[in-house]
RNA sequence: GGAUGGGUGGUCCAGCUUGGUUAAGAUACCUGUCUCACACACAGGUGAUCGAGAGUUCAAAUCUCUCCCCAUCCA
């Protein structure tokens, strides 16, 4: 016990977390160490968060707050718990944030230079966002946090890629891709925006082989070569009699089939539509969904290929100038519209993008969906609700997954080509490779023997190096035994707009690697959004910075209000002046705390308890109970909302109420030290209960009045049914008081003129079910009956 | 266009799985109070036909159907 263990200052001092923290870092409170160590892992694999510019987003940092409680709550179980801290470095975002601090184009910068530049721009905001947990007081392992872009980290993606290969599940491909002339890549559909663009609709007269014409509308008829067939809704009456006739196109005298489908919006043009490969994105489901043999139409330079005869060769503007001249002469021109087009364009340089076929490694998916569903249906979900997401994704994925990129900030395709026979030749598993700039790591081709190669100068796919985060943390291929111990870990904790990405190809990866799942649970978190209920982006500029928030109002504030905000899984909605309004409840935990503290210290109960003592120990118990529910299902809302409810609205607006004159008075032997013991049983509870939540103001308040000790070295207390049965005098007793305080406040003292104080005399009997509080009750409230 | 989640006092949010006393809590607001931990507090109070409509039932915030609105994801 600690000797001078009296709280004088009258409110909690976020400044004080700073000093915590420190003890918490001198003390290796949170170390993680499997020497010697018996008890069960609990491995969260934690997500990796992404510095993709500032501010860092409000929601995240309230995200990382509960995985910490998540870690803090399984350390009080006794668990061994591994809490490793990574950050995601590779990708897209980081290279559009680097030109545009820099003002450079990728393409046009060396990429040795550009590389650099990026490694700069992600220190500086990997600094901040590691500043920014530290401060909120996460218990991960930061002294040797992660990058995804470590040597280590991608050496370990260039492995499981070759063993992939090794195993016949990558294949090099064709397929239409998003590809943006401008940057010279292709594109994820997740880079991509849309934009309305003014742009002319023409309405093209073309012949039909059978008899008459059909009016069809398009706003690239530069493509008319590349038409595979032409498209009407079955229920559009105008076209259900040409349905299965031959359309002529004109210039290249060429039949296409008249089909139905119903993405053809009889509202549009004039109902009939051009399918080519590819006008858009609707075009290339239907090339594959209507079995179409693509017509390559574009090249990489942005100029049509062979095949538009005519007008081979030529940009596509000019193409399309061409072409609709060429139409008038011979009167295939019905008419032109003006219209406002959602056009796809490039996030980076906002010029519109166009689908071209282009070569790109896949790794193979399908075949594994089966197996997926099954295991899927073995994780835990919390909140279960979530669950569904995965499911219908699993459900509708179609086609294998694109694992290349034409970028440079990435995890290089570790292949080397042979110059003559084109062969890719493969190195060892185990290192860092980076083809476009070393050579490779052997002599011959394996196929032909030349001694002449070309490195790949592609990169992956990020979700290649993040999907393999439960495999990277617990060292596979690189530390056997710490990998037996931890693997598959426990929890997947993320949100719940990356289950498709980040949660399912993690599934599927890690089980390509393990023929099992990386963790038995999955935690699902909605997301922060805005006091209007909209999500936070950049674009919308309504993303607030937990930075100054946290350190106006401390970091248990924040925790406390990201508990209380919402229930699990569910969106919560970002308000500053509600983290402010949190504060609240610490400010009156800190003065309960202060009250206890002023009297002697009894951790133990004592023999005799008086029955009002007994009442509340009943009550806390109930609220042990509920902790360990919400706990155990890593919702904190029910923890804190319980926690609050005890603390505020019973034991200190009633309970200590009714025996504060046994604590002062130490005449009643008995009666005192049970009172005083009990008050000290409620707070350390409170306070152990609490510690997840709030770290910080429990950690001071435990240390000043129980031990010398972290809190967060403690057991979670162990929820009883001691008097239970005396919780049912709780609504009695809450209504006397009540009554009781509304009949003082309703007379009038004739002495002052106004309602009577609390402290005053009145005269009320207490009712006979009440009896054996009768004595805390009287003095309570002064009653002289 | 498809999918998912949500619509409960001024605001935020619990309850809905398993229908049943007066719809909980927080905050805001109003009134009063410095009552030996706390005015960042205490006491009291105002305030919700639970998105709309229909149905099932002795009984619906809760179950069923239709519709409306909001958000998110996918196209």
């Amino acid at each position: 016990m600690n000797e001078n263990h009296k709280i004088e200052s009258t409110s909690w001092d976020p400044s004080l977390e700073l000093k915590i923290l420190d003890k918490w870092r001198e003390d290796n409170v949170y170390g993680f160490s499997i020497i010697g160590q018996n008890s069960i892992p609990f491995v969260i694999d934690t997500p990796p968060p992404y510095p993709s510019g500032r501010p860092w987003h409000i929601g995240a940092a309230a995200h990382y707050a509960q995985i910490d409680m998540i870690a803090r709550a399984a350390r009080m179980k006794d668990y061994c718990v591994f809490f490793p801290i990574g950050i995601d470095r590779n990708g897209l975002p980081v290279e559009i944030y680097t030109e545009k601090k820099y003002k450079i184009q990728m393409r046009k910068t060396d990429r040795e230079k550009f590389l650099d530049l990026c490694k700069q721009a992600l220190d500086d905001l990997e600094s901040e966002m590691i500043q920014i947990m530290k401060d909120m007081g996460i218990s991960g392992n930061f002294d040797e946090y992660y990058r995804t872009d470590s040597t280590e980290f991608r050496s370990l993606t260039q492995s499981t890629f070759i063993n992939l290969w090794r195993r016949d599940l990558i294949y090099i491909a064709n397929r239409p891709n998003n590809y943006c002339y401008d940057c010279g890549t292709t594109l994820a559909d997740a880079e991509i925006t849309y934009q309305e663009i003014p742009t002319k609709l023409i309405y093209m007269k073309f012949n039909i082989k059978e008899t008459g014409t059909i009016i069809v509308a398009s706003t690239r008829p530069e493509l008319l070569f590349a038409c595979q067939a032409i498209i009407v809704n079955s229920e559009d009456n105008r076209y259900t009699e040409l349905i299965g006739k031959h359309v002529i196109l004109p210039i290249f005298d060429r039949e296409v089939e008249i089909l139905a489908h119903r993405t053809a919006n009889p509202d549009f043009g004039s109902g009939a539509v051009m399918v080519c490969s590819y006008g858009d994105q609707n075009d290339v489901q239907l090339f594959r969904e209507l079995g179409l043999e693509e017509i390559v139409s574009l090249t990489e330079l942005g100029t049509t290929t062979e095949l538009a005869k005519p007008y081979a060769n030529l940009r596509i503007s000019q193409a399309r100038s061409r072409i609709i001249e060429d139409l008038k002469k011979d009167q295939r021109i019905e008419r032109e519209e003006n219209i406002m087009h959602r056009t796809p364009i490039c996030e980076r340089s906002r010029t519109p993008i166009e689908i071209l076929s282009m070569q790109d490694y896949y790794l193979k998916q399908m075949s594994y969906i089966p197996k997926l569903k099954k295991l899927a249906s073995k994780i835990k979900f919390h909140p279960e609700i979530h669950r569904q997401i995965l499911n219908s994704w699993l459900d509708s994925v179609s086609i294998d997954w694109p694992i290349s990129r034409r970028r440079f900030y990435g995890t290089e395709i570790p292949i080397w080509f042979c110059n003559i026979c084109k062969t890719p030749n493969l190195p060892e598993a185990g290192q860092y490779y980076r083809p476009w700039k070393e050579k490779p790591p052997f002599e011959n081709c394996s196929k032909c023997g030349s001694k002449e190669f070309t490195g790949e100068d592609r990169i992956f796919d990020t979700w290649m190096d993040s999907s393999i985060t439960p495999l990277f943390i617990t060292r596979y291929l690189r530390d056997q035994k710490l990998y037996d111990y931890l693997y598959p870990t426990n929890l997947r904790p993320q949100a719940k707009d990356i289950i498709r990405t980040w949660l399912y190809y993690s599934m599927l990866r890690c089980f390509q690697q393990t023929d099992q799942l990386p963790w038995s649970e999955a935690w699902i978190m909605g997301y922060g959004v805005d006091e209007k209920g909209e999500k936070m982006s950049k674009s919308k500029g309504n993303v607030i910075d937990p930075f100054p928030i946290i350190h106006r109002y401390g970091a248990d504030a924040f925790r406390f209000w990201s508990a209380t905000e919402g229930n699990l899984g569910q969106d919560f909605r970002c308000s500053e002046q509600r983290i402010a309004i949190s504060k609240n409840f610490l400010s009156k935990l800190w003065n309960l705390a202060r009250f206890v503290s002023s009297f002697k210290i009894i951790y133990d109960l004592p023999r005799h308890l008086d029955d009002s003592d007994k009442w509340i120990l009943g009550e806390l118990s109930k609220l042990v109970k509920e902790c360990e529910l919400g706990y155990n299902d890593y919702n904190f809302f029910i923890p804190a909302n319980a926690i609050r409810d005890f603390t505020w609205n019973l034991f200190a607006s009633h309970y200590l109420e009714m025996v504060k004159w046994r604590v002062y008075e130490n005449e009643h032997k008995y009666g005192h030290e049970s009172a005083i013991s009990t008050i000290n049983k409620c707070l350390s509870t409170i306070l152990l209960l609490l510690s997840p939540i709030c770290p910080f103001i429990t950690e001071e308040i435990w240390t000043k009045m129980y031990s010398d000790k972290s809190i967060h070295l403690q057991k979670m207390p162990k929820s009883g049914t001691e008097y239970q049965d005396l919780t049912k005098y709780t609504k009695p007793i809450l209504e006397f008081n009540s009554m009781v305080w509304t009949k003082k406040k309703g007379t009038i003292s004739p002495e002052t003129g106004k309602p009577l104080s609390l402290k005053d005399p009145i005269q009320i009997a207490v009712p006979t079910t009440l009896i054996s509080f009768a004595p805390d009750l009287r003095k309570m409230h002064n009653l002289n009956s």
